[in-house]
DNA sequence: TCGTATCTACCTTCTAGTAGGGAGTTTGTC
DNA sequence: GACAAACTCCCTACTAGAAGGTAGATACGA
């Protein structure tokens, strides 16, 4: 851990944005070797098996999501602020082309054919992730700066949902902006008051 | 055509299955020929190239979509009673397994990694889809029984992408139930009013 | 000298795709 | 109606390359 970026990190970082592309079958230890510039003797050295990097992968993932939630709140106190600082924060991946797709909903879309050990971990994501959308709704709706048609979690799941087949819509569109068009009437419609 | 089921039909359809299951790179030629009963070459007698058939597959998709939506419309004049028909639909494949995902939807998540036929194929679907739903809100909103925050256009896109995130959400955790739950305050926020 | 990281070399299985042939059916022509 | 050419559909047999993974040697720092 001297190195700011051991090899076990790249190989985890390339995988990851060949999974964004094209999921868990999208993408081979060959083309990780190419880009990382190991043989592929080498990435089974740092992850026996395909499922053990996924796994390893979409664990890391899941934390990086839950501190970035974390410092999130931190910055945004106000509820309507944190989903608006979400859904930025995606719109400017999608734009910017940093990540067009949530690791976790791409491989979600798969999970009929993954390792069971990975949909757990895809399946955590997708339970911690509305559950902080079930909170955050909660608070705004106790507030009064939010108005809720159904329960918080129905919401939630249903905001969640949406967010997801945004990026979905940007991909097959192959327009980043039509993320943006389909949150914004989703923050409007709950009644999130601008500034 | 003096079969009511051509081998190139039983191709497709197991084909469709194995998309919606693991995608475009999640199964092989080997996997058909294993469920239809005849040779990997006999496939490629069909469809010379797996891009060939998944184009023809999706093409043939959108027509049994195009000539759905007809039904519906047929049988449905009320533009909320189109809305609840067409997630309606879907609650129901979802529910008994029929059809857990539409293949576009599925197949737009891989959409870097397609080949471009396909993506075109793929994309125009959202765009008809899209284009229905456009024209579904404006009716409801002309009869005044849906009440649109933003404009059709958006909100269809919307409606689109909440229901392929429920899609998403309900193979996440495994449950079918998820989709109504999210569907539900969907039609809800729109206003739609029951029976 | 132990452990870590990397390498070369290799294995097995799967991948999409091709070559060429056989059986049955259609079609055109006399 | 007879006959041959052409077509359809499926087959066996094969290819080259890619897949995930293993074995064993080497380099090097603690």
């Amino acid at each position: 851990m001297s190195n700011l970026s051991t090899t076990s990190d790249e190989i985890i970082r390339c995988a990851r944005s060949l999974i964004i592309a094209g999921g868990y079958n999208g993408f081979s230890y060959a083309d990780i070797s190419e880009v990382v510039g190991i043989r592929k003797a080498s990435i089974h050295h740092h992850f026996p098996s395909k499922a053990d990097l996924v796994r390893i992968l979409v664990a890391r993932y899941r934390e990086e999501a839950q501190a970035g939630i974390a410092e999130l709140e931190r910055y945004h106190p106000d509820p309507v602020d944190q989903l608006r600082a979400y859904t930025g924060y995606w719109a400017e991946c999608i734009g910017d082309a940093t990540s067009t797709f949530c690791v976790c909903a791409l491989l979600a879309s798969e999970i009929p054919v993954l390792p069971q050990e990975i949909v757990l971990e895809v399946r955590a994501h997708f339970r911690a992730l509305s559950a902080w959308l079930a909170s955050v709704l909660e608070r705004g709706a106790a507030r009064g700066t939010l108005v809720l048609t159904g329960t918080a979690r129905a919401e939630a799941e249903t905001f969640m949902a949406t967010v997801h087949g945004a990026m979905l819509s940007a991909r097959a569109y192959g327009d980043p902006a039509i993320f943006g068009v389909i949150t914004q009437p989703l923050m409007a419609r709950l009644g999130a008051v601008h500034t």
